[in-house]
DNA sequence: GGACAGAAGGCATACGTATACGCATAATAT
DNA sequence: ATATTATGCGTATACGTATGCCTTCTGTCC
């Protein structure tokens, strides 16, 4: 098995060996129906044994195709150098397969929102499409989205899916969740829900969650009531801190409905440090499902997201632009995972 | 600003409008110093205007450099479809931020050990170089190692630092870590100390951290005792059943030293339902300070590694040989994390 | 038996950039 | 004033593949 540390051989070498041109050869490997199958088996067999792959660099110039997708995250606010928000692992890891199942190469990079990411997956033909990751306020998100849309370049957002959206957006359906964490709560004799997350066009993922929470509420014929909303983002200091002014706020309360899990567990926290017992005071219901609320005591209740068809959408909306077919449905069904924090 | 939707600009559509030559916006985009100040800012000045980034691929193809990086994930045998083991998803947080600082693509896909993920990057001109992630059979991972280094493939693969390596590896100071928590665990007075984990060749991370431990109770005149060492991979569950294991073979002691905080945790989980007490009965460390490490109860004490470190050691061991310059120092200090489950 | 269609594959070329080389002009040395 | 070198840029070409178009051959049908 003496390879020789020759340079790298081309489709021009196996085009020799074979005894044809090298456009055959290209042909072959590519499934071409106008190579015959003898041709193309000895093709394939001499690929093999000269270890020969497709240079990426000229199969893409030369196709003006990359195969390759590029997923572009955008930290929190808090950007606590390699603290990676665990649901948007969960994405990854998701979304990675996708990819692999489909022949797709994954390009990732963490992004500040403000950066002019955009340009430089915009004409590079790095990348075929973008999807883009990442709770974020969405009004910054905007002016970046709109060129992105001037300049034709395909991308998927996930986030809160909704007509007025600009470009294709794929997300849980958020309402449809808040109103099952609510209708639990209900149906537990909780009657005064606080939510703890932006409420607000800033953050429409969790607008439409409590929206959702109102809903249920608004069935039972109770009154949402705004000194029950605490502004929050998505991490576990933010999550103390709300509860905290719940808490001073005065106003009585006996179940949390969180717009994530870090959020619920930085609640959990602050409910413990006020002496509060989870769940026989306050039942306390997160979202995300990430692995850490199992683990915390009492273990979480919360909405899991289907991850698994996240990835398959996100990286269909994506393929669907770049094949110029019109995209599929883009809102996912949320779970309502029961833990101890909501007991009887 | 109208943009016309035409075709993406080239570098002759620069040249055109520069007044020079399609090779000089070339060497002007890249800082060659054989372009004057003055040509090069007015070539920059319409690349901006222009809105023009240089094809990736035509750049690739001839200059046979991607400036992209690949990051291999091998999954525990376990591969719990999303679930992936937060201490990697730690270090791709610090992988990425060094890529991203060095301007570097970063492509990723999770792999099986078993598959032939060697043939896709070894000619493709995919990426530069790989960087291998994941723990493993070791003695698995020999062969394919010896493929890469046969087709001169750069790679650098992080795990335990050993001359007898295939390739370059960068890694923990594995030994080193496992003598900081036997040390701090003597302190504490626990003189019979469990390790769970693989302790074999087949695993030499785990193998070192295990040598370190008893170099510590050596140190103090305690021989290490085979029944105090039970094999577990990374994995919550995995943890879980090496402790019940360490307690039905009916041997005494007041301290583990886990190999990982998933098994520290699964741990912890036997240890309550046997009705010992951490710290009392039994302190515990384990290994990687995980986000849950902090979240169990009683939060857990573990050893960080340096993820900055480790990221930025891995980019450049990779460029290093693709540049090819001798490759620098390989091994990371690790830090005890004290908490309440070794509390005093 | 000639026209025609389909199968199999060759020929030429384009994708967009980077670089070896060469050639002026200007600056410096002798 | 001439020889020398550096500066700044153009010319030509290569990187390795994919694809439009054309050719050849075989078989088929009237």
């Amino acid at each position: 098995m003496g390879r020789q540390p020759s340079s790298k051989p081309t489709s021009f070498d196996i085009a020799y060996l074979a005894g044809v041109s090298q456009p055959t050869v290209s042909r072959a490997l590519r499934g071409s129906r106008s190579v015959s199958l003898a041709t193309r088996q000895r093709i394939e067999a001499i690929a093999r044994e000269l270890n020969y792959s497709v240079d990426k660099n000229a199969s893409s110039l030369r196709s003006q195709r990359s195969n390759t997708i590029a997923l572009l995250f955008f930290e929190d606010p808090t950007p606590d150098e390699s603290n990676i928000n665990p649901f948007f692992l969960s994405m990854l890891g998701s979304i990675t397969r996708q990819c692999a199942a489909r022949g797709l190469d994954l390009l990732i990079s963490f992004q500040k929102m403000e950066d002019d990411w955009h340009v430089r997956y915009q004409d590079s033909h790095r990348a075929d499409g973008l999807i883009l990751l990442g709770y974020g306020d969405y009004t910054l998100y905007k002016s970046r989205l709109e060129q992105l849309v001037g300049h034709g370049t395909h991308f998927v957002r996930w986030g809160s899916v909704d007509e007025g959206n600009i470009g294709a957006t794929v997300g849980s359906d958020n309402v449809g969740a808040g109103r099952l964490a609510g209708d639990h709560l209900l149906e537990l004799g909780r009657r005064r829900i606080a939510f703890l997350g932006h409420a607000d066009e800033h953050y429409p993922e969790f607008a439409d969650r409590y929206q959702g929470l109102c809903a249920a509420m608004l069935a039972q014929g109770i009154a949402p009531e705004p000194a029950l909303q605490v502004d929050a983002l998505t991490a576990e200091d933010a999550g103390h801190a709300a509860a905290q002014a719940l808490i001073a706020r005065g106003v009585a309360f006996d179940a949390i409905f969180a717009a994530s899990d870090l959020i619920a567990i930085g609640a959990m926290r602050a409910l413990a440090e006020a002496g509060l017992n989870v769940p026989h005071d306050v039942a306390i219901v997160g979202f995300d499902d990430i692995p850490a609320a199992s683990l915390t005591s009492p273990p979480l209740t919360t909405i899991m997201q289907d991850m698994k068809g996240a990835g398959e959408l996100l990286v269909d909306a994506v393929l669907a632009q770049v094949e110029e077919r019109p995209l599929p449905r883009t809102t996912l069904p949320a779970r309502l995972v029961v833990r101890r924090s909501s007991a009887g």
